[in-house]
DNA sequence: TCCTATCGGCACGTGGCGTGCCGTTGACAG
DNA sequence: CTGTCAACGGCACGCCACGTGCCGATAGGA
């Protein structure tokens, strides 16, 4: 990569973007297995002090460097047809939680999290829960526009939603392809949907190409980074 | 049992008996943290040789210690009734998902799986895709006897079924708590069940006449904060 | 220009892993 | 009763990562 030309030795906060970046680059060769602090070190060319002087542990540093990638493009659009914003999304989410640089990262933090319940709930609270209430979010709207029925109760199935994306990406071996998400969407559409009964067609969706022209799902909305600020944002599902 | 009086210093199969119990008791002892080789064979009173003769690795003898306590728990009953039974084994299944024996065990696993795709795809094989099997078995009667429409993907559904029961036992913070499970069901039941559109009500098996007046008769919308009951009915009926 | 916090480098102690070696033990054969 | 041999417990080693301490170098602000 464009590594840094000159040798501005040192720096303070920019030495902090590097070393997450670095991280990131590190996880996405070496996977989760040896990726620890002096392996971040040694290839930062840095001292162990200057990542222990910004966290505590390798599990903040994962969180931080999670949290860098895993948040910008990640907000549900809103075309009103809430089973074909969902199809986007949730495969988005999947090809990202299957791909280098997120995947092993959520790996790692899921691994280390096994033993921290503390780091667990951070984890919880950070990301999935947040990932959660987007998806609440959307569908709570479609509930509004009559896309769902009313009585349906929205928070277990946000769960369930982004419960079964993750328990497929990270625990299971199984990718999250069409077949997949449209399986999961068919259950959804046929618990709370509105719209005509048999909206499901059990997968088969390969046979017959997308009717739909207007609201295509081709995921190219490109969304303008409101800011690269290092906050840690929200993600979503 | 207080066993091991004298010193009946050595033995073939027994030890590997003993080594998995021993297992079991420092999991849960300890949790997953602290949990290897070493402190396996100081908690048997074992040289290391005698495990690694036994087992390639810590996680090979974690999933034979799982087995071992896991396995009987998986059979679901067939009362005739799909959601009863469906409810009674998850709210057992999740009971021992987050009990000292099986659930650092299954965390542990689960955290060196992160690390090894091999072992990944046999936990995946030997636990997961199992009892996702059972439960499709299961759901598969039910949709043979007429309870569930024909139309019905289920093996989606058993995916999503045990899939947000792991999500919410390992990665969430949440309980699996009858709460949980009922906003589950409830779900399934309202896509893919055929016993009216009233979905959902706390069925307490069809068979037995429960004089519980808490049970709620219809999905209360106002779902209130997710209060965190610990086990407070017996599932059998 | 000087001052000082940050930095890179190095070393230390700790602890688990996986292996090798050695003397012991006990089940089984004769 | 005795011999044999594999399994065993104990010990030690090299390896590696962790987390910390110390030191001289360096850069950026005063």
């Amino acid at each position: 990569m464009t590594d840094t030309p000159a040798t501005p030795r040192r720096r303070g906060a920019a030495r902090t973007e590097e070393l997450l970046r670095v991280t990131l680059d590190l996880a996405a060769e070496v996977g989760y297995a040896g990726l620890g602090i002096e392996a971040v070190a040694r290839r930062a060319g840095v001292g162990k002090h200057t990542i222990y002087r910004r966290w505590p542990s390798m599990s903040a540093l994962l969180l931080d460097a999670l949290s860098r990638v895993w948040a910008s493009d990640l907000d549900y659009r809103d075309t009103g047809d809430v089973r074909a914003d969902l199809r986007e999304q949730f495969l988005r989410s999947g090809l990202a939680l299957s791909s280098p640089p997120i995947g092993p990262v959520y790996r790692a933090v899921i691994a280390e999290a096994q033993a921290d319940s503390t780091l667990r709930a951070t984890l919880h609270e950070r990301f999935l829960a947040t990932v959660e209430q987007r998806t609440l979010d959307r569908i709570t709207r479609a509930q509004r526009t009559g896309e769902l029925t009313a009585e349906a109760n929205l928070e277990f199935a946000a769960e369930v939603l982004c419960g079964t994306l993750y328990y497929r990406s990270l625990l299971s071996t199984r990718p999250i392809d069409e077949n997949a998400v449209d399986g999961l969407l068919d259950m959804f559409m046929a618990a709370y949907g509105t719209s005509t009964r048999t909206r499901a067609q059990t997968s088969h969706a390969a046979s017959c190409e997308t009717p739909q022209v207007g609201a295509e799902p081709v995921p190219r909305p490109a969304n303008p980074r409101l800011s690269q600020t290092t906050t840690s944002d929200p993600p979503s599902c």
